[in-house]
RNA sequence: GGCCCUAUCGUCUAGUGGUUAGGACGCGAGGUUCUCAUCCUCGAAACCGGGGUUCGAUUCCCCGUAGGGCCGCCA
């Protein structure tokens, strides 16, 4: 055994303008470990591909992965240095630096060469024309897709001379011969694969960047990383840079392939069937401890019947042995029902604050200020009636883009609804008329301050019960007035919400609407 | 096609050489209730197949089968 290092696991995301759920898992994965362990969670940018690059994605992504809460103790980081102009800048923190590849690529030409040196990597001029052309070949004689290795055969003296005319060429990477390349993975145990099966990699490419698998070995190494957390897409690259430690003799990390997350149809989650995006889940009303904790328990499992868990608690149960090994659907109707169970559980001023932008963007704001004659939409006043809908609706809702859906009888002025709908099951237009009279008198004496939901709800079931009453015949007609649907939150709730003024107009109307 | 990985309810999963194979989501039924939702109770629902090993395999081994991943100067 080697020696305990401190653990370091990092998170190397390319920055593609979006963070993947999958991404965020793998992050996740590699934060908790780290946390546990009391060790480092590195964050490198693996801007690698330059017809890739997209403007701002690494800021993106830092945004992204701060409002998640897995954030880095070492790597690029956001840093709000001018503040006239609002912009984002990224700084980097750690020993490490720097971590964003493109910045890096000296240190990997330097690599480059010296695999070069040592006879483990040679140049190769082949054109993607020709490479293709002989990869259409192998597949029509039904053979392994390899590199030819044309360009071994080269001599010295045409190698040099063609370096020196400056013609296009990459590095590639001279698989060792005869060779059962095995290592022990974290969550899979013993595998290996033939050498002799394996691609000469390309390591630096014609532009000087160099490919994943060149960068990717040089900057674990370098950055002391000890666990490689990754999706299990990359098993089969693992050889090929366990090939690489080896040429530079330098130990591995641990690899740890997780599982991969799964469309209904158990391919790779893909864009194409849904929402990807971290961005996506958060604008359709997710709250972040609730995709946290439903992507965590997605090939993971505590070995314990809890199903909701803080990041602190995740932090605190998580263990590397308890990892699956299968991949894993996900499932929106079980990321609906937790991201509800986070809803309930939410303290509704708090969540107020998550949900104030959903309201907004349904123009319910306006409505509300318009009707309570705030000059803005942001005023105080406008907030306690948001604050009303969100307390009545809280129960009712899987995702916060919900919101306004089953109060929106709370933000008109006017309800449409035919007259029969006030007129419960057995009961009659007369008893109903009779009923909503007598509430009216009741309510109208009754100052608004004693609203309350609960003190109002015991006097009117007392009294309804006082006069021989049915609950049904009295409290349906009521809530339908002041609803204007058959379904519908409760009346207690909806009165509160309304108000005297507004309860009472709704109830003469019902009156009306029945008389005529 | 080659290589590799995986396999318990529809889904996420627990579990063991001998269990009534457990939980959760979803689904169904009932209860609470003025409706809906919440909440509570109950229910249906799984060890991929075939060979071994064994007194006994869902569990261990092998072979199938199925699904998936990778096979780029993408990551």
């Amino acid at each position: 055994m080697t020696t305990q290092r401190p653990i370091r696991t990092r998170f190397a995301p390319s920055p593609t303008g979006f963070l993947h759920v999958g991404g965020l898992r793998t992050a996740l994965y590699a934060y908790l470990l780290a946390k546990k362990e009391g060790g480092t969670f590195v964050l490198r940018i693996e801007d690698t591909d330059q017809s890739r690059s997209v403007d701002g994605a690494v800021e993106n992504l830092l945004e992204t992965l701060a409002v998640t809460g897995i954030e880095p103790d070492e790597g690029p980081r956001l840093a709000d240095v001018d503040h006239d102009m609002d912009e984002l800048h990224v700084e980097e923190v750690g020993e490490h630096g720097p971590y964003i590849q493109s910045n890096r690529l000296d240190v990997y030409k330097h690599y480059a060469l010296q695999l070069v040196e040592q006879g483990d990597a040679y140049p190769c001029f082949c054109t993607p024309e020709r490479l293709e052309q002989m990869r259409t070949e192998q597949q029509k004689a039904k053979q392994p897709p390899k590199y030819d290795r044309h360009c071994l055969s080269l001599s010295e003296e045409e190698v040099v001379r063609r370096i020196e005319a400056e013609e296009s060429h990459v590095l590639r990477l001279r698989m060792p011969a005869d060779q059962t390349i095995t290592w022990e993975d974290a969550v899979r145990g013993t595998v290996s694969f033939e050498s002799n099966l394996i691609d000469d990699q390309v390591l630096l490419k014609s532009d000087g960047f160099p490919t994943y698998h060149l960068a990717v070995v040089v900057d674990d190494h370098l950055m002391e990383i000890t666990h490689v957390i990754r999706g299990e897409e990359w098993l089969s690259s693992t050889p090929k840079h366990l090939a690489l430690y080896n040429a530079f003799g330098w130990e591995p990390p641990i690899h740890v392939h997780v599982p991969l997350l799964l469309n209904p149809d158990k391919s790779k989650l893909s864009k194409r069937q849904g929402d990807v995006s971290v961005e996506d889940f958060l604008d359709d009303g997710y709250l972040v401890p609730a995709l946290v904790n439903f992507i965590a328990l997605l090939g993971w499992n505590p070995k314990s019947e809890q199903e909701l868990f803080s990041i602190t608690e995740l932090v605190e149960a998580f263990s590397l042995e308890d990892l699956n090994k299968s991949g894993a659907i996900f499932d929106r109707d079980k990321l609906n029902w937790m991201n509800g169970e986070y809803i309930k559980q939410h303290d509704t001023m708090d969540l107020l604050m998550h949900a104030h932008p959903f309201y907004d963007e349904k123009g319910l704001l306006e409505e509300a200020a318009k009707r309570v004659g705030a000059s803005n939409k942001m005023d105080q006043i406008v907030m306690e009636e948001i604050a009303k809908s969100l307390s009545i609706e809280q129960t009712r809702l899987e995702k916060l883009s919900q919101v306004g859906e089953e109060t929106d009888y709370l933000f008109v002025n006017a309800l449409n609804y035919p007259a029969e709908d006030l007129i419960w099951k057995k009961s009659t237009q007369e008893d109903t008329v009779l009923y909503l009279n007598a509430l009216q008198d009741l309510l109208s004496e009754r100052p608004e301050d004693t609203w309350v939901t609960d003190a109002l709800e015991k006097d009117v079931i007392s009294w309804i019960a006082e006069n021989n009453w049915k609950n049904g015949d009295v409290l349906w007609p009521l809530r339908v007035a002041l609803t204007g649907k058959p379904k519908s939150p409760g009346p207690f709730e909806s009165l509160w919400a309304l108000g005297k003024e507004r309860s009472l107009e709704r109830i003469s109307r019902a009156i009306e609407l029945l008389a005529a």
